[in-house]
DNA sequence: AATGAATGAGCGTTCATTCAT
DNA sequence: TATGAATGAACGCTCATTCAT
């Protein structure tokens, strides 16, 4: 599984607290994940962590600052993965793009992933901490597909890249519940990723700025 | 918004039962898409429908009926707008194909929808009842897209046109989150949807069988 | 099993009206001996009755009301066996005497007797309606135990003859919890019954009434 | 009133942690001797032990284990009661036999003793975990018997000494819901205890092993 | 007579949170 | 830091009872 990195808060922390905060939000992870939301209890959260609620309570003073931290650190393993994508040169940009696509599928198959995401857009729906790390990610990832369809497109406006990576982007996240961890179809997760590949190469070779536009 | 059509469980009860049911049914609904399945309580059904917690359960003597019920009439909705989904046999089959990508696309911005799927999403990973009621919904919508591509490209095989029809679908429902009811970018939902439409027209036509069994 | 004759309550009822109450003490009495009193529920006993709780209610305004029914339905059957115990003159009076005691003894693996007694005796310690139809029950036996204790003992005074009657009562009736329907010791009641008639016949026949008010 | 010992699944718990517990037992026996089992609520001992219904749960985590508890300690009073009496082997076995009747009865006019005894035989009804108590009890309070019985008359075979104890524990048991606290007739337990004490007396010396097993 | 619908109180239980130690 | 003990609100659900029809 994806580590959990702590966010900056905890920089002056002990070493000893910082182990018990990553302890915490690991179990809370695990819980959330395998469990589901409605069951991210403190009790539960503790009880995996190994500890009372009391002290679970001394780390984080109440339930909302447990799901921010745990949000943002989930969060940031992800954005630190996307970072880390290398922008190799000497390939044609559409090539890394498709490699980027490729990538992006080939994370939907984890159970973290599969339940994880779910239950992040689930509660964005009407919880603004949960809406804003949301953002966050996104925009990252919306931001990696962007730069190189902009290479790839240098034609397009923006905006006109600014949308296709948008769609590229919920597009490919949408497979997660269709194919992801456990779900019905999730042995075609190869043979979809193909043609997501495919698809969206196209789409974003042909594309002309002018059908972004055009009226249905 | 939608209606919500009860299930032929009611069809012997008075009118003023369904009504009853309906009543609560729809109450229901809009306590989970306005605040989330967590707040989905027997007492905040109640209260929405306007009677005592005694009489919901005398209704629905427990809450998984209640789901099951909920959860059937709200996908029954749109499995009934699905199958109305005209067939226009004068126009072109990828004209038909384009014009069910942009009729599902148009639906995201609704409240409900944006409210409804990622909770269900949610629940479907760790709740039997609302995984198989996922299943029912997206299996009717993969039947409609799978049906206009394999007539569109009666060269591929079954499997070749129900991958084709996985990703599109999947690639559709994703858009929810990043375009939907009040999410961030909602406001480019035509634009994406213009995207959509060029892309799976693209995709559809012109991805050869041996595309979607290649290596990455 | 015995059958449940309706109090003079309901002599002016119409038969269909006597048939419908009759049904329900039967079904309430059914649940309260094979679910005990605390799955007592007008609910239980109306489905059992094949009827409304509305129209239970209608029979028996309160379950107070229902209770009281009931224990002096139940009750006046076992009164009404009592009083029929032959009082066979020609044979000698220890000898009748014995055989009440077989005879009441013979009732206690019944899986009503074994059922509603310590109901009705736990009962009566906090319901003053069960301790009242639990006085007149064991007015009933103990009288039917006293007459014959008092003709084979003319030399006992009428206290000294009720003590007896009240204690050979009381050691009777505590076999139940012992020796009654599927309790632990149920297939030995014939053999105790032995020991009890051996018993009571002995303590009877031989004791002097100044044995009875003697220190400890 | 008998202390209520606790079982040795509190051995290591803390000194206020026992003495909580102890609080709760106690306070749960109050509510069952005094109002009655169907009125046994966990508001109700939480009420009356002067604690929250949340912390009641703390310490028990459902009803089922706070009965099986209460059972426990309840009836280990008795059972350290009984395992004190005194088997002075100066006295004729027969005299001593008398002795332990006559300290049982005596227990009967206590208000804890005729308001928990019946409450545990209807319980037993239909509650294992009861009814398992219940056979603790009377096991033991039935080998003390027998043990004597066995002293009195080494003729009888074990079967035999095991019908008679069993029969007088039955009848000694039986007079609670008679002669018991508050009952109609409490003010004879003085003088049935003499009935008593001279018809088993009688019984357990004079009684001949073929009479236990003759048919009626 | 009989039903179905409705209520409000109470049930056992879980929850996030607080606090003394 | 860490625990165990405690709270009060809320949870899903059952209950006896009422009432319109």
């Amino acid at each position: 599984m994806r580590h959990l990195p702590l966010s900056e808060n905890y920089a002056s922390f002990s070493e000893r607290s910082r182990k018990a905060v990553s302890d915490i939000l690991i179990s809370a992870r695990d819980v959330l994940v395998e469990q589901g939301y409605p069951r991210l209890t403190m009790r539960n959260v503790a009880e995996r962590a190994g500890i009372s609620v009391g002290n679970l309570n001394y780390y984080f003073a109440n339930k909302q600052d447990l799901l921010r931290e745990l949000l943002q650190a989930i969060i940031q393993g992800y954005v630190e993965d996307f970072s880390q994508i290398i922008h190799d040169k000497d390939r044609a940009a559409i090539d890394r793009f498709e490699s980027v696509v490729r990538f992006i599928m080939g994370d939907l198959e984890t159970r973290e992933t599969t339940g994880f995401f779910p239950a992040l857009w689930a509660l964005a729906n009407h919880d603004p901490v949960a809406a804003h790390e949301m953002d966050r990610i996104y925009d990252v990832e919306k931001g990696v597909l962007a730069d190189l369809i902009a290479e790839v497109r240098p034609d397009l406006s923006e905006d006109q890249v600014n949308i296709l990576a948008l769609f590229v982007m919920g597009a490919i996240e949408g497979q997660t519940v269709f194919v992801g961890f456990k779900r019905k179809n999730s042995e075609l997760l190869p043979v979809v990723t193909n043609a997501a590949a495919f698809g969206f190469r196209r789409l974003v070779s042909e594309i002309d700025g002018s059908e972004i536009a055009r009226l249905s």
